[in-house]
Parts: C-alpha cells; structure tokens; sequence
DNA sequence: GCAGCTCCGATTGTGCACAAAATTATGCGC
DNA sequence: GCGCATAATTTTGTGCACAATCGGAGCTGC
C-alpha cells in the first residue's frame, strides 16, 4: 500500500522546509548536495580542525566516492568561504582571520536586523501565523533543555534564527544569512558550546514578543543583545587562543 | 634594467584595487578566473541573453580550453546565480524571475546603506582621504560625460559604489555588494542603459558631501533615492517585456 | 491524424591514466 | 652534525575515452 498523494505533498513541504535549513549550493546532484553537507557538518563539529589539509585521495575513500567527485565539492566549498584551495597545494579547511570573524557578525548582524524589521512590519494576520510557528520552535528548544539533550539544543538555537528569515519570504536573504551563520559556525564552532543557551530560550521569546507587537525598535534592540552575548563569547574564547594571522588592516 | 622594490610593490597595490571591482571567485588559477570574467562580461553585456544555453564544446571552442575547464567555471559561476545548471540538461544563462530582482535590489539596498553609515561616522582624518579619491572618482565620471564615452560612463558609475565599499575596508561586505550588482547586471543589462547617467554623477557628488559632512540620516535618503532610480527604470522595463516566469509571492 | 513507441544523434557525466608539481626523503661534501 | 642539491614519493592537474542520459525524428498501429 502506497501513500496518499496529499501525505507525499506534505511529506515533501517537510522535507524542503528541512532542507532549507542546510546549505543547498545549486549545480551538484543529490548526492553530491549530501556529501557537501556531511563535509560541513564535519568542519562545523570541528571533527576536521580549521587548517587541516583534505586530501583528495583520502576524502575520496572516507566518502566512498571518485575524486572527481570530492574535487568539485571542494571547489563549491571554497566558494563559500568553507575551504580553501590553493592551486597546486590542494585544500585545507579554513582558517578564518580575526578580521573574517568580525566581518562575518557584522554581515550576519546586518542581516538579521533587516528579518527582525521585516517580521515586525507584516500584515498583523500573516504575522500571527509566523509568531505561532516561531514559538512552537521555542517550545522545541525548552524540551531540548529539559531533556537535557545539550546537542539538540544548540541546533535549535541556531535554527531558530533561520526559521525567522525563511519566515520574511526573502529567499536570497534567507541564503546569506544561512552563508553567514555556516562561516561563523566554522569561525566559532569550539567556543561556541560555551554560550549560555538558557538564556537563549528566554531572548528568542522575548524577541518574538516584541515583534508580535510591532515594536521595531524593541526588536532590533534585543537582537542586537542576543547577537552581541554571541559576538562577546567568541572575543572571549578567540583571546585566549593564539592569533593565527596578521590582519590586515586597510 | 629591471624596477625597484617600491615601483613593483605599488603596481601590485594598484592592480589589486583594480582586481577588486570585479567578481574573482577563489578556487580558480588565474587563467581560469580571466574565462569565467570573460564569460561573465558577455552575460552582463548580453552578447549571452538569459535563458540562452551554454553547451560545454561550444564555450570550449570559443574560449579555446578544454571542456572540463568550462565545467568548473559553470560550477562556480552557478554558485554566483549567474548560470542556471540542471543536471543531465546542461548548463543556461540564469533568468531571474521577477521576485529574484526584488530580493538582490532589496539586498543591494542593504549592503549599500551600511556603507554609507559606515563611510560618514569614520575619523575626521581617514574620510577626508577616503572623500578625496572617490571625489576623483566623480571627477573620472564627469570627463567620460564630456568625452560622450557613454560606455565608459556607464561602467564607472557602476564602479563608484564598489569603490565606496572598498573603502570601508570590510571586503566581506564588498564582496556582497559585488555578487549583488553583478547578479542585478544580469538582470538588468539590457534596460540599465536607459537610466540618466548625467543625473548620476550629481547624486554621487550629493551623496558624498552628505557623507563628508557626518549626516548619516541624509547620506541615506540620498541613496535611497539614488538606488530607487534605478529600481524606476528597471520596474518600467520589465513591465514592458513579457513576465517570464510565475513569482512565488508568498 | 495522432498517440505512443523506438531508435538515433547530440550532450552531459564519470572514471582512468598519465603529466606536472610539490613535498618529503636521501645522500654527499664540508 | 648541517646545509644543500638531488632523487623518490606523494599529491594535484588535465585530457581523453567511454557510459549514461536527454531530446527529437521517424515509424507503427489504431
């Protein structure tokens, strides 16, 4: 027995709604995309430390692929900032600079400052919909903390952000803001699991509270809290690391 | 006899500002990125129409390299939304929808007001440097309206809001604008030669002073205004052409 | 006449083999 | 033991041949 064509519909709406969540670079296959992404995840779980060098041969046999293969997705990895290729030297993961990082939140910043504008200025019947599924999202988050599940719950965090932006519409938005958090997440990724996710909860709500009531203002105010906790977190760990590179300084 | 240290030092200084208004994707040897401006160049000057397809043989007969080289500068340029690439079905000038020019216009607009911002709250001692070059810049601008080199004029004021970008110093946000204007080139080139370039060059002067003088709030209006030209222009022109595809409002 | 089927040419996808380059290892003179 | 040239090995770059796939032309049967 087969499914419904309504139940594959909306298994499908589901699956995109997922996947929309993930960096999706277009001009690679299916697998291809899978592959990319397992890549990130590795990167972003610092599984593969910023520096490290990816040989082609030995990602080919991990992922059980051609190098041809693993070649072009380095290639679209680079584009993204994720990797870098240096001609005749091959790939290394990323090693963002101070300057990088800074740019980075600073785009990442600007970004969300235009969702959260965008969220509070919507239709007020539009908009109760968005803010009820934004808060189901929260609710998620306050399961995950009593859970305990640590892992979930950073997940969400972050996904909550992009669940904003996919809300405004703006597809082209939505993807730089998913660029931006995925280079932050390479930037920050061992420091991170520092940040104080409890509180997150509470400012996600808050932030929500003041869209919902149309409070522009209000709304970019929290969330340029919210970002900056991020933000000092990261100065905090970063200074106690080494400096990598010489930055430089137009 | 061969030049100095200095001598080679500035020139590597200029063509580096030189390189840096145009599109220079990372990953690609140098004579691959000279091909994939090339290829960029003729989807902007629309000697390639949108929709237009890219056969691998052909564009490597024209360019005279081997068709794996035009399958990476595919890749990468699809990662730019330049080109549209479907798997099995090959390579197309990407043809942005009505909604994909609304969203990278909204995104310039964006970007270029944080530079503005960033631009008229910098010291005193660093934008009076900073005003200088882009007043030559205008200065460029003007003597191309009074040689009646149109084609000139239309590239360098186009080039004006790079180089105000680049001097921001942040090249995260100058790259932004710079996938931006070049996705906005594809989706316009045919029509951009309708706006007032004369018009142009008395806004680029306006802008600056409002940015010279620190007010921020007017430096703003005057590029809203500015940038809203052009969407104008664009809005008309398109109205006028057939829509190509359905917009996913949502 | 046309719906559907099959076959054929054109085009893209993929693995492989070899070339080029870089990195590491080796040996030699001092 | 050290610096340096050189050889050996590893790793990346590139062209090519062939496989898979697509689109359309032409045929067949109703």
């Amino acid at each position: 027995m087969t499914d419904s064509p309504k139940k594959i519909q909306a298994k499908a709406k589901r699956d995109t709604a997922q996947a929309s969540l993930t960096l999706r670079p277009a001009g690679l296959n299916a697998s291809e995309v899978m592959l990319f992404q397992r890549l990130v995840d590795s990167i972003a779980e610092r599984r593969l430390a910023p520096g490290a060098k990816l040989l082609e041969d030995e990602l080919a046999a991990t992922f059980e692929v051609s190098r041809e293969r693993v070649r072009r997705i380095l290639l679209v990895a680079s584009q993204y900032r994720i990797v870098k290729l240096e001609p005749n030297k091959g790939a290394s993961v990323a090693r963002p600079s101070q300057k990088d990082r800074k740019e980075a939140f600073a785009l990442r910043m600007l970004l969300e400052q235009q969702v959260v504008r965008l969220l509070a200025s919507v239709p007020v019947a539009r908009q109760r919909v968005i803010v009820g599924e934004l808060r189901e999202h929260i609710d998620e988050e306050r399961a995950a903390l009593a859970n305990g599940d640590r892992k979930l719950q950073i997940r969400l965090s972050g996904e909550f952000h992009l669940k904003m932006a996919l809300q405004t519409g703006n597809s082209l938005l939505t993807q730089m803001l998913q660029e931006a958090v995925t280079f932050l997440s390479l930037a920050l990724a061992a420091h991170a699991y520092h940040q104080n996710l409890d509180c997150s909860i509470g400012e996600h709500t808050q932030l929500l509270d003041a869209i919902a009531a149309g409070d522009v203002q209000r709304a970019d105010g929290l969330l340029v809290d919210h970002l900056g906790h991020l933000e000092d977190d990261m100065a905090y760990n970063i200074s106690v690391a080494q400096d990598d590179e010489k930055t430089l300084d137009i």
